[in-house]
DNA sequence: GACAGTCATAACCGGATTGTTACCAGCTTG
DNA sequence: CAAGCTGGTAACAATCCGGTTATGACTGTC
């Protein structure tokens, strides 16, 4: 359990830091929209708080940014409560929203609600990108279109959406789909791996959203545009 | 299964029926205390999101209106400031309340909330669409039709209104109709099925109401021309 | 006891899903 | 180049799953 806090402004940074870490919470820091892309890959938090203005970008932007790599809650925080704003930030996929000033303690709460809820979801539906998986219907959503797909596609798809954006190696997505032992089944997976992207229409020489990786395994990709 | 949202402010409304959307509830909108009142007549949704500042007339007028004709839960949305009248609201008859802002999250999780509830202080008799069930006197109405059922047959229909538009798994379904679970009895429930299917004049190719979903389970379909 | 209604059980069929085998092309290595 | 690896593709077999039919047990009624 870690939070991560992106803010430019120094005193915010660590108004918002004591409060959170009163409560428990261990916190990582970062004052800009670099920093703070880099440290949520490399600390892998599992809910952010961002300011809106952020030197390097804005807090929009990087929003954006971590809705398409993870499903971790994303907080924002502005200093007015313009209903734009609020808007924007939602389609953006953040899920609560402060206006400053704010209480430490309401900040607390909302952050401990944040957490409660993202544990308690567990399963429905999973995104990335312009993929949307609802592992429970066995329904795979790209844009507009809704392709059915069957159980092992969509154990494989799970895990390929929860590491969008990364590789996934091959014994890790053999252990989650069939939890085999190691190297013996690779055909299943190439077959596997073959069906889903006849499915959804992907070129493995062009591959939108399925890429392999040699002698490694696959990745989901997020960026598409490249 | 479907969700009215009336809203005034285009963006509000956009972002509710997204989020909504995304965790597959088909949504109609409205805009005004108008058009909110005849879109509910006309399609007779499961819940209804309402703001208070409609033009034409509050939310508060809309949702006591929608409760003496409906035991469908209301949710209100309301902005800042006005706590002190939710208190109205709920007099009026609404179920739940939302302050704005509010993550898309967070509706999501209400609403699923409320229909559930809903959904199993459903007794007799449950409808759905143009289907209406009598679980006591085993009666089952479709339109005009009135049709004999027999208590395993009621009690799958029990569970199948309760959670009408959305699949319902097979083992639920098991435990639900017999009280037992395990693979061997998937043959009772293709029985029940089929037998009840006959009897109302169903088509599994192309079902006009109970829909098979492939490896999970069953649906009750409320759109039956989508 | 005859009868009808209800429900459990088994068997069969066709299609979908999954597992298996084989083959091909590209690349690396020696 | 040959050998050996990789990944993509095709074809086929085995299995699963749902729909259907048939049958018998059990109940209650007449």
């Amino acid at each position: 359990m870690k939070l991560l806090v992106v803010d430019d402004d120094a005193d915010m940074l660590a108004v918002v830091s004591f409060a959170l870490r009163q409560a428990s919470f261990p916190v990582v820091t970062a004052n800009s929209y670099g920093t703070g892309l880099a440290v949520f890959h490399a600390e892998q938090p599992d809910l952010a708080i961002l300011d809106i203005n952020l030197p390097g970008g804005s807090g929009f932007e990087l929003c954006g940014v971590l809705r398409r790599e993870t499903n971790a809650p994303i907080m924002m925080l502005t200093a007015r409560g313009e209903e734009a704003d609020l808007v924007r930030a939602l389609e953006l996929g953040a899920d609560d929203y402060l206006t400053k000033p704010f209480s430490p303690r309401t900040l607390v709460a909302r952050v401990k609600a944040l957490l409660r809820r993202a544990g308690q979801e567990g399963t429905s539906p999973t995104r990335a990108g312009d993929l949307s998986l609802d592992a429970e219907l066995l329904l795979l959503r790209i844009g507009e279109r809704e392709i059915r797909i069957t159980p092992l596609e969509s154990r494989l798809l799970q895990l390929l959406l929860a590491n969008a954006g990364q590789v996934v190696h091959t014994d890790r997505l053999l252990v989650h789909v069939w939890g085999h032992r190691g190297g013996g089944d690779r055909q299943l997976l190439k077959q596997l791996v073959h069906r889903l992207r006849q499915k959804i229409g992907d070129d493995p020489e062009q591959p939108r959203w399925l890429a392999t990786i040699p002698s490694v395994g696959y990745m989901l990709r997020v960026t598409p545009q490249g």
